[in-house]
DNA sequence: GTAATCTGTAACCGAATGGTTACGGATCAG
DNA sequence: CTGATCCGTAACCATTCGGTTACAGATTAC
């Protein structure tokens, strides 16, 4: 075996992070915690619309929230992360290696030897 | 600032992972090339399915394809993570730095003093 | 040539997604 | 108490998504 054998990853944060909102509002959150109407008023979106985002990001554990007073705080928590982080790492090796590099070299030059790399 | 100042990151491989199936498909192609059949055949979901998924992969540039007489073998290209991989390391420090821990920490004993730790 | 095989796509369908406007609950200001 | 403010959710809508079955184009086998 090429590569590590490894159960398939799966995590809601996968789903979370595939909008380019949903990762807008998580660059923001890096500056430190920010209540709802402020993360909105950053937003062309209406806020309703930053709020179902912002519920999206709670439930797949990337945000918390906690009340003080009539506004709500949202605070990143990017632990979740880590999991996404380690699915990519059985990729690193494709792009980073010198064997990579030499596969792109070879493949400039077709040699039609296809699936002898690894068939089971 | 606290965070480095970056470009709203956006590739279309973001979404291409956040479907199960098709990060599975991935996984599958890192033991070596294979054929659409091939690949179909490892999966419940039904031979077109899989096909949109590959086209989809394809579009992402997350895999390659080429003819080989009557079947198609697809390949993976990794590179394109590389993309997500360095949106991901922006929050590495959020969960793997003493800091992160030391908040974690504080956060168990709720002070109040929430925004303070960061407005523009 | 003809039949079997490998493959992608069209047509269709239900469910999920991302957005909007309208509303109502809770809290602060006066 | 009353009005303004901050906020989440309900209801609705168009579009996208992920799946299916049916079909058609190429290539191989005989």
């Amino acid at each position: 075996m090429v590569t590590d054998q490894t159960k398939p990853v799966d995590h809601p944060a996968f789903r979370a992070i595939s909008d380019p909102t949903r990762r807008a509002i998580l660059d923001g959150l890096r500056d430190g915690p920010r209540t709802s109407g402020r993360i909105a008023a950053s937003f062309l979106v209406s806020r309703p619309a930053v709020c179902k985002h912002l519920k999206i990001l709670v439930n797949s554990g990337l945000v918390r929230v906690h009340k003080r007073g009539r506004e709500r705080v949202y605070e990143l928590e990017a632990r979740p992360l880590e999991k996404v982080e380690g699915w990519l790492e059985q990729y690193r090796q494709f792009w980073a290696s010198r064997l990579a590099r030499l596969k792109d070299y070879l493949e400039s030059e077709q040699t039609g030897a296809d699936e002898l790399k690894g068939n089971s």
